[in-house]
DNA sequence: CCTAATTACGGACTCGGAGG
DNA sequence: CCTCCGAGTCCGTAATTAGG
């Protein structure tokens, strides 16, 4: 099989997928920017975070809730959690779920319902999907999960999720301009993804004249605690503490790796800003990206067919609706993602580079998230 | 179904310093 | 002066979602 570095593959993509659009360069390079969200979604859940998980909800600044921004992955405490058997016809819609729950065991008196399909006549998926939320008592939302299929009867997994979210993912991805070697462009993206990720924590950043980096958090008893950004970093991992923990979210950053980013050991000015402003800074290899492109939809005698078809299904002038999206997604597509990623796990992981912080390792950023996932949020949060 | 809002791409345009 | 070029801002288009 030939590898392709990802400036071929968007040529590729360009002459043959995208020659329709008016700009077909354009085209692939959004394209590419799917494919980096639907990797980083489909690791999410082969971790095991698939119910934890939130598609661009909208997050308030911390202390200053008139600004909020769509956050694409972010990752919520579950409150309750119950399955369902649904037999009914196609389409799973929220009113159907929500009237298949039983109201003894999980109680969603005062959610407002959504206008969700968690899967569509014509078999599209919408990963994480939002059937209802509430603002009584507290602020949560439900998201239904398929589960299986098996003889007509689908599994679905409904859980609360409670609102204020423990950790978030952004993806981003600049490619080359044509003839020009540094993009002019990729600085705005940079400064906008480096806003939010400073803009939503507690844990906030603070540079020393020596240009050390500390981390300051408000304590309840009007308290501010200040200290290195690691070890306050450290400290709040192992913490219980509600009022270190109750409004920190660990921040993580995406990015695909290109030449206007990033030189093997020449981090460029748009790089180093997202990497000091996200906690966690990883990057998709050109190998792996390329490796996943590869894959899908170019090696013919492959087990990604369904892949290949909601791809191409997706970007034609014919097109009816898109089927290839980190939301909406071909069911089959799915299914073989689904055991493509937790097949492969430890390929997968290796498609990324740690950029920040530094010497560190997927698995650490892994644990980290896991250590806030059990955290006890019930009693952080006093719910 | 339609419309408004948001986001993510690539690219056009602008400014100003370096150097002939 | 004038040209080159790095660095910055603004723009056009497509996709998607929320909401009516």
């Amino acid at each position: 099989m030939t590898c392709y570095s990802v400036d071929q593959l968007q040529n590729i993509l360009a002459n043959n997928v995208f020659n329709y659009t008016k700009d077909p360069k354009k085209a692939a390079g959004r394209a590419l920017g799917t494919m980096v969200e639907i990797i980083t979604f489909y690791l999410l859940k082969s971790w095991g975070l698939g119910q934890s998980l939130s598609i661009e909800r909208s997050l308030a600044e911390y202390g200053n809730p008139d600004i909020t921004h769509n956050v694409e992955y972010s990752l919520h405490p579950i409150l309750q959690q119950c399955e369902v058997f649904f037999s009914e016809k196609l389409p799973i819609t929220s009113t159907k779920i929500l009237s298949s729950i039983d109201k003894n065991v999980f109680s969603i008196t005062r959610f407002e319902k959504s206008n969700n399909s968690l899967l569509t006549s014509d078999l599209i998926l919408r990963n994480s999907c939002l059937i209802a939320s509430s603002k009584e008592l507290y602020s949560s939302h439900l998201v239904a999960n398929l589960d299986f299929i098996s003889n007509d009867e689908y599994k679905i997994i409904i859980s609360q999720q409670y609102e204020k979210p423990y950790a978030i993912f952004e993806c981003k991805r600049v490619g080359i301009e044509e003839g020009i070697k540094k993009g002019p462009q990729s600085i705005e993206k940079a400064k906008q993804g480096a806003y939010v990720a400073r803009m939503l924590s507690s844990l906030q950043k603070v540079r020393m004249p020596s240009g050390e980096l500390y981390g300051l958090i408000y304590k309840f008893n009007n308290e501010i605690c200040i200290k290195p950004y690691a070890e306050l970093m450290t400290e709040i991992m192992e913490s219980e503490n509600p009022s270190l923990l109750c409004d920190f979210i660990l921040t993580v950053g995406v990015v695909s790796n290109h030449g206007n980013w990033f030189t093997s050991d020449n981090h460029n000015k748009e790089l180093k800003v997202l990497a000091q402003s996200y906690d966690w800074l990883i990057f998709l290899t050109d190998k792996g990206l390329s490796e996943f492109i590869n894959h899908i939809l170019l090696d013919s005698e492959s087990n990604f067919e369904p892949v290949k078809k909601a791809f191409l299904e997706s970007y034609n002038t014919k097109r009816k609706r898109t089927r290839f999206t980190k939301v909406q997604i071909d069911y089959k597509a799915d299914q073989t993602l689904q055991s493509y990623f937790n097949d492969n796990l430890i390929g997968v992981e290796n498609w990324f580079n740690v950029i920040s912080p530094k010497d560190k390792s997927m698995q650490e950023l892994k644990s980290q998230i896991f250590r806030l996932k059990d955290k006890n949020w019930k009693e952080i949060h006093s719910l």
